[in-house]
RNA sequence: GGGCGGUUAGCUCAGUGGUUAGAGCGCUUGCUUCACACGCAAGAGGCCACUGGUUCAAGUCCAGUACUGCCCA
């Protein structure tokens, strides 16, 4: 067999396996109408660019989930794909333009739409490339952009029933313009940030009369959109005015004062300037009083011609002017520091400006109504379950959703305006003629849907909806959606509400909701602050099983996580641990087989069942069990970064820190059985457990081991087709974990006092141990314990045995035995004294403690009766220990 | 303003009622021990934010307070 190297190398074997994976097909799932699927959609990253650290760790917690359940033996499918990101990607194209000083005006739509296919084909590419990177297991066969053919025709689908059932309509509504991105966005692409602005004082002179009314606004600029003023009905400063008029200044307009309940007369001075064509809440009061809409501003944000002679200003530069003038002709009566929130666009962070437009929307209560009902009545269940909540509030206060953007990338509106009868034509497909006057003159809406529609179509648009498939009648619902929080309501959310109204059916059973990845200081990273780290160089420099490792060891739902050099560190020394625990597995079945003649498979048998086993392989066996009952059970409940987590400290502290250890000492004694049955059963297992969390080592070593093991069609070509581990209750095993905890802290008493009196590390000192019903166990374990603990020559006796010591001797007194260091000379009397009066004061205490409990009666009625028994047990091994740590002193005397 | 988190070792965090609270990193000391220095061994380091309550039993459940972060308006 050939040299293993002495470290892990994963930049050398982890293209090879994601290769062999892909060629043996393993990724695709066999539709078996027998069995339940386990189905996973991934989020779609944006094609505009690369995958970040929240991108790998979704990959890589999906990752695990996809590959726990194939190995559990169900058809496992999970679909990739990308998202077209509208605005992201048309920004990006139009900066690649900018640096060759060229507009999309320049160029022309077809052009453009010519260079964003070309950018985006490229994208594609590197992004799938990097979900390879990350060892990603998903179908590709099945990869799905959301502008091809299938997803755009149910993005098409979609629409026309909406529209038909009188659930999409064309209005004029106020929305949030981006006068950046020149297009509309819906609410939730809005940022509200907190602005340290002015609060402007102007007066309005009354029509009659003389005297002004003097409203208060942070937006002075917008003033000439005002169609009235109102006052609160129940105001009686202002009372006697409503139904008069005022005059706006510069442009010398008369307009109402009328009386609504929405003013807040502690407000300012309780007037309210009201711009229905630009602000939601003036909108609604101009409904109310049938005021006209007054649109002042163009779409990029300067002045139109109802700003009389600021037309073609820009909107911030409009408003000193206007200040500046007001002021000038005593207008202006004060100006406040006032603090406010005002939207940004949340892709460019340009100043939204609220304005009234002709949009698409969605009347989303009705669906909105089902997307609870679906959660309310379990059919959905989130986790973590306290963002139950956080969805219901969503939801119940949900707004109509602004579905169109002024935007030449995404999909187009399928609607088609009529040049003759001026109707509407809503459908599918491009329709040739108008559907009421039968013209051919129809031209289609220039818009196109928000992105965020086709993406809440992306669990059944992915699987073929509309299409009535064999993928869509076997995959859907679909059984996780794992996404981070900070998209439930831009996404989850409304592709519950998508998924029910198209199919019928909820779009999947389990919402797992992970957090956002930070630096190690809890820092949100970021290019500006320089914190970012970016997952492929991270791949490079510490192989994908360690970042992996980084991202999900020990976290948990819903939680964020800190990510930084140590823990990928951190990460990369556990596959080296694990590495080479392996290494020296295989080395040493290498050594057992040179020179044999026969298969190593003979060599090496299975674990004998029938034949008593060795205390330490009761153990290994007993802890082995446990451990995958508990992962078990964690990765049913989603757990997965404390079932990670365990697997660790199994391999780690259990395994590698004891049994290998102890195996070792085995090799080198030939009266003893060999220990490699267990070492390699054990490693085989460990693999298995950890392969989901980290691929490419398990595979690398599982490969090895199978190399060395296989009988011909015995075992799977890949451990990512093997069995994941069940449990076998019958392997646990307290008396051995009990035998073994004791030998444990024998072996650590005792290098704890070489320690202490700073023993030279290779001077072999004299022991003596004596235990009570261990024994027998104890004595078995003389190599071991001679050899961990460096102690030569080794008595182990019963504790009948023991005379008080005519030599000065260190004596430690453990929970079952007693360990003797006869240190002539050595020991200082006065501070041995000392440490074992504070033992015994401790142990007093708690024995105090817990006779007291015991004692309690409704303790011992009330508490489960195992928890009792637990406590007894405990009194007694105390108890015990103090019996015996008191003997110690009284010699000492 | 409303809602949801967080506050546990120097740092970053696990801890799913059971009583002597854990990990990684960092720190101290000693080891080139034949798998691994990406390692081994030993160790120091905690009023589990505060106040009250529920319970036989609270870091864990409840209420309030303080600080802090996020989401929504």
């Amino acid at each position: 067999m050939p040299e293993i190297p002495k470290a892990y190398e994963p930049g050398k074997i982890e293209k090879k396996w994601y290769d062999f994976w892909l060629e043996q097909g393993y990724f695709t799932p066999r539709i078996d109408h027998e069995r339940k699927p386990f189905v996973l959609i991934m989020p779609p990253p944006n094609v505009t660019g690369e995958l970040h650290l929240g991108h790998a760790l979704t990959t890589t917690l999906e990752d695990v989930m996809v590959r726990w359940h194939r190995m559990k033996g169900e058809p496992t499918l999970w679909v990739p794909g990308t998202d077209h990101a509208g605005i992201a990607t048309q920004v990006v194209v139009e900066q690649q333009l900018a640096r060759q000083g060229l507009t999309k005006e320049d160029i022309g739509k077809e052009e453009f739409l010519k260079v964003a296919w070309e950018w985006v084909n490229e994208s594609r590419k590197a992004i799938n490339y990097q979900h390879q990177m990350l060892g990603a297991s998903c179908d590709w066969t099945r990869e799905r952009f959301t502008l091809d053919e299938g997803p755009s025709r149910a993005v098409r689908t979609a629409f026309v029933r909406l529209y038909n059932k009188g659930l999409i309509y064309q209005g004029e509504r106020i929305i949030n313009w981006c006068p950046r991105c020149q297009t509309a966005l819906s609410d939730l692409e809005v940022e509200h940030k907190d602005i340290s602005g002015q609060l402007y004082y102007i007066r309005y002179p009354l029509a009659d009369g003389d005297g002004f009314l003097t409203v208060a606004t942070t937006r002075p600029e917008t003033f000439f959109g005002d169609t009235a003023v109102a006052v609160n009905p129940e105001d009686e400063r202002y009372a006697k005015l409503v139904g008069t008029d005022v005059i706006l200044p510069i442009v010398n307009r008369k307009i109402p004062i009328i009386a609504d309940d929405a003013v807040d007369p502690s407000f300012g001075t309780g007037a309210l300037k009201i711009t229905p064509a630009h602000d939601p809440v003036d909108f609604e009061v101009a409904q109310r009083h049938n005021l006209p809409l007054l649109n002042v501003m163009n779409h990029d944000a300067t002045m139109n011609e109802n700003a009389g002679p600021y037309s073609g200003s820009e909107r911030f530069t409009c408003r000193d002017k206007v200040v500046a003038e007001l002021e000038g002709k005593h207008l202006l009566e004060r100006i406040e520091p006032y603090f406010y929130k005002v939207g940004h666009c949340n892709r460019c962070q340009t100043m939204v400006e609220p304005m009234a437009s002709l949009q698409w929307f969605i009347r989303t209560k009705p669906l909105a109504e089902a997307a609870i009902k679906a959660v309310r009545e379990g059919s959905i269940i989130i986790i973590p379950e306290r963002f139950t909540k956080v969805y219901f509030d969503w939801m119940e206060n949900i707004r109509d959703w602004c579905l169109s953007r002024q935007l030449w990338w995404g999909h187009r509106v399928p609607v088609w305006y009529c040049q003759e009868c001026g109707n509407l034509t809503v459908s599918v497909n491009e329709p040739l003629i108008c559907s009421h006057c039968r013209s051919s003159q129809t031209i289609q809406d220039p818009d196109v849907l928000d992105t965020w529609f086709s993406s809440a179509l992306w669990t059944h648009s992915t699987l073929g909806w509309p299409e009535d498939t064999e993928d869509f009648g076997y995959f859907y619902p679909t059984s996780v959606m794992e996404t981070g929080y900070d998209i439930l309501f831009f996404w989850v959310a409304r592709m519950i509400m998508m998924g029910l109204e198209d199919t019928g059916k909820i779009p999947f059973h389990t919402v797992y909701l992970h957090g956002l990845i930070r630096d190690e200081n809890g820092e949100k990273m970021s290019k500006l602050k320089g914190n970012v780290i970016n997952p492929m160089e991270a791949v490079d420099k510490y192989g994908i099983d360690a970042l992996r490792f980084a991202l999900t060891a020990g976290t948990s739902a819903g939680n964020d996580t800190n990510v930084g050099k140590a823990r990928l560190e951190g990460g990369r020394n556990f596959v080296n641990k694990l590495w080479n625990a392996a290494r020296f597995i295989l080395q040493s079945m290498d050594a057992e087989n040179a020179g044999s003649s026969v298969t190593l498979a003979t060599l090496i048998p299975e674990r004998d069942f029938d034949k008593p086993w060795r205390i330490e392989d009761r153990w290994i066996e007993s802890k082995l069990s446990r451990l995958i009952h508990n992962v078990t059970r964690l990765m049913e409940d989603f757990q997965f970064g404390e079932a990670e987590q365990q697997i660790y400290e199994f391999i780690w502290s259990q395994f590698c820190d004891w049994y290998i250890e102890m195996a070792k000492i085995r090799f080198h004694d030939q009266s003893a059985p060999s220990p490699l049955p267990f070492l390699v059963s054990t490693l085989e297992i460990s693999l298995r457990l950890l392969h989901p969390f980290m691929p490419f080592a398990t595979e690398e070593l599982w490969q090895k081991l199978r190399q060395r093991l296989c009988r011909e069609g015995q075992i799977p070509t890949s451990i990512m087709i093997a069995q994941y581990p069940i449990a076998d209750d019958k392997l646990t095993d307290p008396e051995a974990e009990r035998a073994m905890d004791s030998i444990i802290e024998i072996i650590h008493s005792i290098r704890n006092a070489r320690a202490q009196h700073k023993v030279k590390a290779d001077k072999w000192i004299d022991a003596r141990v004596y235990a009570d019903d261990l024994l027998a166990h104890i004595t078995a374990q003389t190599k071991a314990i001679e050899t961990l603990a460096r102690v030569r020559p080794l008595a182990i006796l019963s504790r009948q045995e023991r005379k008080p010591d005519k030599t000065e001797a260190l004596a430690l007194v453990l929970q079952e035995a007693e360990v003797v260091l006869p240190w002539a000379g050595m020991v200082d009397r006065f501070g041995e004294k000392q440490r074992l009066t504070k033992e015994n004061e401790a142990t007093k205490a708690i024995v105090a403690q817990l006779d007291q409990r015991l004692s309690d009666t409704d303790f011992l009625t009330k508490a489960p009766p195992q928890i009792v028994e637990k406590e007894k047990q405990k009194l007694r091994l105390l108890k015990d220990k103090l019996e015996r740590l008191e003997l110690e002193l009284s010699q000492l005397q």
